[in-house]
DNA sequence: CCGAAACTATTTTTT
DNA sequence: ATAGTTTCGG
């Protein structure tokens, strides 16, 4: 397919600042793509000067896909494509001694994070959980308005304010300590270094000759700041974005800086994409429609020129059970009626927890089905406690790693033990880890305790000279010499639960080693590395979960920005659901109406919303309204299809299952025929 | 120091 | 409702 004069206008213009303002399924990443292209084989531009910033790692691997099609292995090859984060990594990696701090920093994830401001302002804050969740997100704030602790202690307005800004101070100060940054200091650090230090902004002005960043309406304020920086006075970039897609601000997203981008660039080209080419017409008048009720920085009108479509329908259910029922029996119908793949529907929901009744009914029917974003991977406690030893391995100052793995698997290394070997850490201003090979520490500390700590961590640094040299070996010598296995037989509720959780164990192994050796397209990684980007969860695509496979795609509204899918299921379409309640108490539906805007323009051809009369919410049942949002649609446009008259739910268990059973028999007599 | 029982918070979205 | 956490008895 060619491009059309706003998307060939867009490619071509390389000589300065450009702006794209590119609908929903306008053709951007055609025009990111093709733009790479063009900057290598018609401007002389090296793939290595090249790069491309995106949001999310899954837009990250996809853009190198697609220029991987349109350029060839060959001439993509040094091509920087990478999350905001990962490029902010990479920056510290190399200019790691500009920054005054060691190679071998680890990184904590927001579970780290959390803990360790719990800890730190114990007896401090009350133990509320909300206020440290305030906490953590004004720290957040602050990180992304590249404020030091001094100064966010000088601006504080009120006493909560100053309380925050010392907690912060402590939690910096603790970080610093541990060699450990935590996800905002990817981007703040480059950003302060590149700041203040005008060789090392030339040195990565001098590298990145041209950049392109992707969903620029998610960027913040550091990032922004890092994003003029990097481009310096030549001004060579595109940057693509869409407000009317800006569902990131709780992240501390600034959507206005498409607006601060003309002021900072006068010679900024504005180029607007507007027909779309993904949606049937009536999918995108809805969401037109729709997202008419927001107020706009950029007028635009998308348009498309495929055919009206069908319908939009809404599918009523009595609850959470009956809604994926009645999903799943439509879907049977349609992908048998239309000899569709499954990898062509998707349900898109607003919250993760949502998935769990769907995935029920789709396993109870034999639908292959993906879900997709869900963090449940990394999170679980196996995942979790290897990297925990890997991190102690690549940064012995990483005291929170170190008392995660202390006495994991118990080792009679106890609190009294620990208590005494943080005293005696603290004042000498070291490390646990590194504090645990002290002579004298057998003064202070009891024999029986000593005795355990000492052949732990003395056997762990073994470990750690090993994996220096060889790592896929010391990670897999750690595995058996804590004889995790046993561990994991010894504390999972059944024997198959363990398997399970070995099983993630290998897949973790094997990941790592996958990375360590590295591979014709990606070089060796360091264990350090190797780490990092598992907390990222950067990882590289191993062979076999390809996106080819025939599964029906389950995420949430966020994680479906960027993609489209033929048939789409928005499920949970009700008042505090969809206006989730707590941007209806804070007063901002305008982000989840965006965030309804996003799920409508995923559809390419049928759309199908779906909500619940009653739903078990805490284990209370409650009754939701319909979401405004459905109101607010043409409904002229729009089926309504009531549920079926109120039946026990037994029986409506019953009823279901013989539904979608009828629904396969008749399937199969049609098969016979 | 360990296991069972009682208790409690969870549910917004992601790097 | 359910999973994770704390507490109490052995």
């Amino acid at each position: 397919m060619r491009l059309n004069s706003g998307q060939q206008q867009a490619v071509e213009f390389v000589t300065g600042p450009c702006l794209v303002l590119a609908g929903a399924g306008s053709g951007k990443t055609r025009v990111i793509t093709n733009k790479i292209a063009h900057l290598i084989r018609g401007c002389g531009y090296q793939a290595r000067h090249i790069a491309a910033v995106t949001f999310t790692n899954k837009a990250a691997r996809e853009m190198k896909e697609r220029v991987g099609q349109t350029l060839g292995r060959k001439e993509a090859r040094g091509l920087m494509i990478s999350t905001f984060h990962t490029l902010g990594l990479e920056v510290i990696k190399r200019e790691y001694a500009a920054l005054g701090m060691k190679a071998n920093f680890s990184l904590f994830d927001d579970t780290d994070q959390t803990a360790l401001l719990k800890e730190l302002t114990e007896g401090a804050i009350e133990d509320d959980k909300t206020l440290l969740q305030q906490l953590i997100s004004t720290i957040s704030n602050w990180k992304n308005d590249l404020k030091t602790p001094a100064q966010a202690a000088a601006g504080a307005q009120g006493e909560r304010d100053r309380i925050f800004a010392h907690c912060y101070g402590l939690y910096d100060a603790h970080m610093k300590a541990c060699n450990v940054l935590d996800f905002d200091d990817l981007i703040l650090l480059p950003t302060l270094l590149l700041q203040r230090n005008e060789e090392v902004r030339e040195r990565w002005q001098n590298k990145i000759r041209y950049l392109l960043v992707d969903e620029y309406q998610d960027t913040n304020t550091s990032q922004y700041e890092l994003v003029k920086l990097l481009v310096g006075s030549r001004a060579r970039f595109t940057v693509v974005g869409d407000d009317d897609q800006s569902i990131y601000s709780w992240r501390g997203a600034r959507p206005q800086n498409l607006v601060l981008l003309s002021q900072d660039f006068p010679a900024l080209r504005v180029i607007k994409l507007e027909q779309n080419y993904r949606s049937s017409g009536r999918i995108l008048k809805a969401a037109n429609i729709l997202i008419a009720n927001n107020p706009h920085v950029f007028e635009k009108r998308l348009f498309s020129e495929l055919g009206y479509g069908a319908e939009l329908k809404v599918l009523s259910a009595n609850n959470e059970e009956h809604e994926a029922e009645r999903v799943t029996g439509e879907l049977i119908a349609h992908h048998f009626i239309n000899k569709t793949h499954y990898k062509d529907y998707a349900i898109l929901y607003r919250g993760n927890h949502q998935s769990r009744v769907f995935e029920k009914f789709l396993m109870q029917n034999r639908i292959p089905y993906k879900i997709s974003g869900g963090t449940s991977f990394f999170s679980r406690p196996e995942i979790k406690d290897l990297l925990a030893y890997l991190r102690v391995l690549t940064n012995p100052d990483d005291d929170s790693a170190f008392l995660r793995v202390v006495n994991t698997p118990k080792r009679e290394i106890g609190p009294a033990t620990l208590q005494k070997l943080g005293e005696w850490a603290t004042s000498r201003s070291k490390s646990l880890f590194t504090a645990s090979f002290d002579m004298g520490l057998s003064q202070t500390l009891t024999g029986r305790g000593y005795e355990a700590l000492t052949r732990f961590t003395h056997w762990l640094g073994e470990v750690q000279r090993l994996a220096e040299r060889e790592p896929v070996a010391a990670v897999r010598d750690l595995i058996h010499g804590i004889d995790y296995e046993s561990w994991l037989y010894e504390t999972s509720p059944s024997p198959k639960a363990a398997e399970m959780r070995m099983k993630n164990v290998n897949q973790l192994f094997s990941w790592m080693t996958e990375m360590l050796e590295g591979s014709e397209l990606d070089e060796p990684m360091t264990l350090t590395q190797v780490v990092t980007r598992f907390t990222l969860r950067d990882m590289m695509e191993r062979g076999e979960s390809d996106e080819e496979l025939d599964q029906v795609q389950l995420m949430t509204l966020h994680a479906s920005k960027g993609l489209e899918f033929p048939y789409v299921f928005m499920v949970g379409m009700e008042e505090g659901f969809l206006p989730h309640q707590s941007s209806i108490d804070e007063d901002n539906i305008d982000e989840e109406r965006r965030l309804a805007y996003v799920g409508i323009t995923r559809a390419q051809k049928e759309l199908i919303f779906t909500l619940c009369k009653e739903r078990r919410q805490y284990g209370e049942l409650v009754r939701p309204e319909p979401s405004r949002f459905l109101l607010e649609l043409p409904q002229d446009d729009l089926i309504w299809e009531q549920a079926r008259k109120a039946v026990s739910p037994e029986e409506r268990m019953l009823k279901g299952q013989a539904n979608i059973a009828s629904i396969r028999a008749m399937m199969a007599k049609a098969k016979e025929k």
